[in-house]
DNA sequence: GACATAATTTAGCTAAACCTAAATTACCAC
DNA sequence: GTGGTAATTTAGGTTTAGCTAAATTATGTC
């Protein structure tokens, strides 16, 4: 019942770049990392930082010229608006013809928008999906996360087969192409010796290989192959 | 594929809330109406009617002491927003189980964020429906609205069958008496001579009548009856 | 026609969230 | 340890949208 959001919609971005930056070590994030990611000036993230700091109860851990580090509180906020990003995607996805570069930048914003109820009533509707359209993990509404080992493709060793675990939905052309050459959640494939720099050369199942370049590549994770 | 905004969230609510005051006529709206209804202070409202008059193209006529009347293009923009509304609280009624006391209040919200992909998959979701669950009309894509001949129920004649054609959906508590009463868009009913001051006496179909408070009836709208 | 009252506007302030330009600080090399 | 460079913060400014308190304007009444 009560009205008053207990963030805005800059500061969604923030906590959830900081999470994403951050990495599975939860290391300090610095400014500038923050400020590229976000697409704003340096001086803009100390100014926001020093503010999520000074909140009660605070998002953040802040210590000046050492970088930031999420609070519990901060971290549960992050992992609640990835929900509603990746419910967003899946539904937008399954329900409304979205395909799978369309479905991010309206989960983007809409992500900050929607209410608990209507979280849930997605949630349900979608039958409580593990998984977005780009195969990243869907926190629980308790904010538990899946844990996944995932290695970029462009650090995969030879001939080792391994299925794409999930892929970057920031590019919409990136995702129309891998789509083109087939690299979706769940493709098994083997990286063959012909490596150059630049590119990587890749075989689905049975058929001859596929060039893949190296910033494509940098946006597929892979899981260990099948053994 | 532009990115700035054409409106804020304050911006759309103010042209709505014109556009709603105005009336059929078209009337000038004042700055204390605009105050009460958005519930924000006299001062703000004559802050950003300046902005709103200002702005190129202009979203109102703005006569300072005179009141406000929208452009074509401010018009154009609010009937936008109520269309987004209106479809929002469809979808949100038939596809996410949300009941007609629930959707006005997430609607309001998202109306300013869904992009124009999202407004179009919705209606054809839907396949163009031309009412909200209250018995609004939906304004067409080109801002087009359906022309309708509306009277309260408060100033109805007795004895003269009539149908509801929509309710006011701004107080869920009031729905949901209406809901229980059978009071639905719709629902064919006569007022009785019984009315006494801060009620009114209603009969639908050939039940016994029911008595049916000021406040309720102030949101019942009615259509000529079945001639 | 002058006044009282109500409606409305102006003036000056606050909070978010951004910016640029100018410090300042950390840290690495020598 | 002294510099130099890059990273970061501070200082000061903008825009949007709200606020309060103090004018000002419109208007109905005598
Ligand atoms: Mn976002
Ligand atoms: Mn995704
Ligand atoms: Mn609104
Ligand atoms: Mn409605």
């Amino acid at each position: 019942m009560s009205d008053a959001p207990q963030s805005t919609e800059a500061v969604d971005d923030y906590l959830k770049a900081i999470l994403e930056l951050s990495g599975v070590d939860e290391d300090a994030v610095t400014s500038n990392a923050l400020a590229e990611h976000l697409g704003v000036r340096a001086a803009s993230v100390t100014g926001m930082l020093q503010k999520l700091a000074a909140r009660e109860p605070s998002f953040v851990h802040y210590q000046k010229h050492y970088g930031v580090r999420l609070s519990v509180v901060g971290r549960r906020r992050a992992l609640e608006v990835i929900r509603h990003h990746r419910l967003l995607e899946r539904f937008l996805h399954d329900f409304l013809d979205y395909s799978w570069d369309e479905v991010h930048e309206e989960a983007e914003r809409l992500e900050h928008y929607i209410s608990e109820r209507l979280e849930d009533r997605i949630a349900a509707k979608l039958g409580d999906p593990a998984l977005d359209p780009h195969g990243h993990s869907i926190p629980e509404k308790d904010g538990a996360v899946a844990e996944r080992h995932e290695v970029a493709l462009a650090s995969w060793p030879c001939d080792v087969p391994a299925a794409i675990s999930s892929v970057s939905d920031r590019n919409p052309a990136e995702l129309r192409e891998m789509k083109r050459l087939g690299l979706l959640p769940g493709t098994v494939l083997v990286v063959e010796p012909g490596t150059r720099a630049g590119s990587i050369l890749v075989r689905i199942g049975s058929d001859s290989p596929t060039r893949v370049s190296s910033e494509l590549a940098a946006g597929i994770m892979l899981a260990g192959g099948p053994r």
